[in-house]
RNA sequence: CGGGGUGUAGCGCAGUCUGGUAGCGCGCCUGCUUUGGGAGCAGGAUGUCGGAGGUUCGAAUCCUCUCACCCCGACCA
């Protein structure tokens, strides 16, 4: 490609709506443009990126034996109200009307879709099992669209999913896609975990969500440097303690707090460590209250939380629904003197192992200190483990301690089951001429977040660095004075020619700018080769070859390359 | 949805408090010079000041309403 006959629209400043490293870059770069909030078009730089990420994909999808398809981005209600999601779903759903009124929605999944689709072509057990997929525009609105294509409402995905005449089948299939997921994420060159996940609302029992490592990253994982476990903290299990509790040492006493409405202020104030005070948050589920308890350095979990007995529909309890139950505002509340048969008290594992406690005493401008399960207020009605786990909780296989890190979600899998076959009812006859239910997987990919995640992780300050795999051109040939000079024209020409009979993506950039300027582009843009052609080094027969980023065997420094070498060379290097 | 903020040229911003008819940098156009790291000089174009209504002799500026976008919290690839 000819950068003068291409689009190339870099600017020097990022708009001020723009957050993150990536979401900046991939605006200075002119790969996106922002239409409506959630809502980009892709400029062609940005597609060719893009499709070269979709290309990885498709290959190791049909590697592993899934089969593309291409099912419709505007869905009936229907479908949705078979499944039960039409009401489940939400806000989240956009749903369309068309001339005649029938409600409709854009897909932002496809599990009610290609579950028709099983269950009208699927007749025997000899079919399955099989794997669709697809590549596709997805909506959903987002409650808060942000960093660019990173948390966009529109967004690209691969979306699979795989029937089976056996759970065994299923698992099968399942770790078939996780590994292929490894090695997609391998190819793209990306620093990546995989972590056991919460199924969240697609449901289903196993599942593992794949994260590009980054501390720009919404998802919080933790992971076991010293053993293969990784989990997302919504999901890691914080184990209970060792050993017995404690017998009471203390005497429970009010202590004058008057200002201090955290546990890290009265764990100050008192001089004690953080560890020995407990904090209560009141979650209102169903028509009632309960109260979560959690040791003053740890946070409540609502993933676990919600996955106790009707605990499922929980939210935070408001102010005023607050002061109605304690008779005290927020800041000062403890499990001490509660109506239990009112409000139910969930504690921590940690915390029900705790004695001579500090906890707040439901009466403004006080906590209580010395306080003791069994003796100052009755044992809580469920233990559980309701905390996220902290870096240093022993990790639960046993080996080691947990350690914290931040990834970007890239890829889930999910084992589901029965859950849409069943409501929907795709059965097959199985060898007995028997009709049953067909068991499901399904393995996603966000194909456009990707884009984001990889230059979250790969770029400097003076741009986006390219993993081979995924840039946009593999190498661009900076002829300075290409308009001017016929010597510099001439060598250019050649060796686009060469270079592009040999099948690689190359951009020469002919554009009558000045060297700076294309310089700058270049290193913007990302592409990860470059070669430099100008009169001063062509009267003397040589080009410069510069790397985007310092690579084995390469260093990050300019290096002169006979002119004659110059195709062998940089088809090398092209070649890694 | 709750809390905070911003809308002025293609982009980044000043001007708003204290009303007087819009400016800076980048970009864009023309010419000359320049040509290995985002050029210099000279000239030029561009705004319904987010929208509607109001106050006023006069509104980017004050008042009311509205829309859009962004940031912080609850969802997900």
């Amino acid at each position: 490609m000819r950068a003068s006959q291409f689009f190339i629209s870099t600017t020097k400043e990022a708009p001020s709506e723009a957050e993150l490293v990536s979401h900046k870059l991939m605006l200075r770069a002119g790969l996106i443009k922002r239409l409506g909030s959630g809502l980009y078009t892709w400029m062609p730089l940005g597609l060719r990126v893009l499709r070269r990420v979709e290309a990885v994909v498709r290959e190791e999808m049909n590697r592993a034996g899934a089969i593309e398809l291409l099912m419709p981005a505007v869905q009936p209600a229907e479908l949705w109200e078979e499944s039960g999601r039409w009401a489940v779903f939400g806000p989240q759903m956009l749903k369309i009307k068309d001339r005649h009124q029938r409600d409709f929605c854009f897909g932002p999944t496809h599990e009610e879709v290609i579950t028709d689709v099983a269950r009208r072509e699927i007749k025997s057990y000899r079919q399955l099992p099989v794997n669709f997929y697809q590549i596709q525009m997805k909506f959903r609105d987002e409650i808060r669209p942000r960093f660019g294509v990173m948390r966009a409402r529109e967004f690209l995905m691969k979306d699979a999913y795989s029937f089976h005449a056996s759970r065994e089948s299923l698992v099968d299939t399942y770790n078939t896609m996780y590994d292929a997921y490894g090695r997609v994420f391998t190819r793209l060159g990306l620093k990546f975990r995989a972590v056991a996940a919460d199924t969240g609302a697609i449901g289903g029992s196993g599942s593992h969500e794949f994260h590009v490592l980054a501390d720009s990253g919404e998802d919080l994982l933790a992971y076991c440097p010293d053993s293969d476990y990784a989990a997302n903290v919504e999901l890691a299990e914080a184990l209970a303690p060792t050993g017995a509790r404690p017998a009471p040492a203390e005497p429970m006493r009010e202590v004058d707090t008057p200002k201090q409405t955290t546990c890290e202020d009265v764990a100050a104030l008192l001089g004690i460590p953080l560890a020995r005070t407990v904090k209560l948050v009141a979650y209102v589920a169903g028509e009632h209250m309960a109260v979560a308890l959690v040791r003053g350095d740890h946070e409540v979990n609502e993933v676990k939380l919600g996955k106790l007995p009707s605990m499922a529909d929980l939210r935070l309890a408001s102010e005023a629904e607050i002061r109605e139950a304690f008779a005290c505002p927020p800041g000062f509340l403890g499990p001490v003197g509660l109506d239990r048969t009112k409000i139910r008290v969930i504690a921590d594992r940690s915390v029900a192992a705790m004695a001579d406690f500090v906890c707040g005493a439901n009466k403004p401008k006080f906590h209580l200190a010395g306080v003791n399960f069994g003796r100052d207020l009755p044992e809580p009605d469920v233990v559980a483990d309701i905390r996220n786990v902290v870096p240093g909780d022993p990790s639960p296989d046993g080996k080691g301690t947990l350690a914290l890190c931040r990834g970007i979600e890239v890829g889930h899998v999910f084992q589901l089951g029965n859950k849409y076959s069943q409501a929907m009812n795709a059965t097959y006859l199985d060898e007995a001429g028997k009709s049953q239910t067909m068991e499901m997987g399904c393995y996603g990919i966000g194909v456009s977040r990707i884009v984001a995640a990889a230059i979250e992780q790969n770029h400097d300050e003076r741009g986006i660095i390219w993993p081979q795999a995924m840039a946009p051109f593999l190498l661009v040939i900076v002829a300075i004075g290409y308009g001017k000079s016929d010597m510099v024209k001439t060598a250019a020409d050649s060796l686009y020619a060469d270079l592009t009979a040999t099948g690689f993506d190359v951009l020469l950039d002919d554009r009558d700018e000045r060297p700076g300027v294309m310089f700058a582009d270049a290193e913007l843009i990302g592409i990860p080769h470059r070669v430099t052609l100008g009169e001063r080094g062509l009267k003397e027969g040589v080009v410069e070859y510069q790397p985007r980023r310092a690579h084995a065997g390469q260093s990050g420094e300019a290096q002169k390359i006979a002119l004659a070498d110059a195709t062998a060379f940089l088809t090398g290097v092209m070649e890694g």
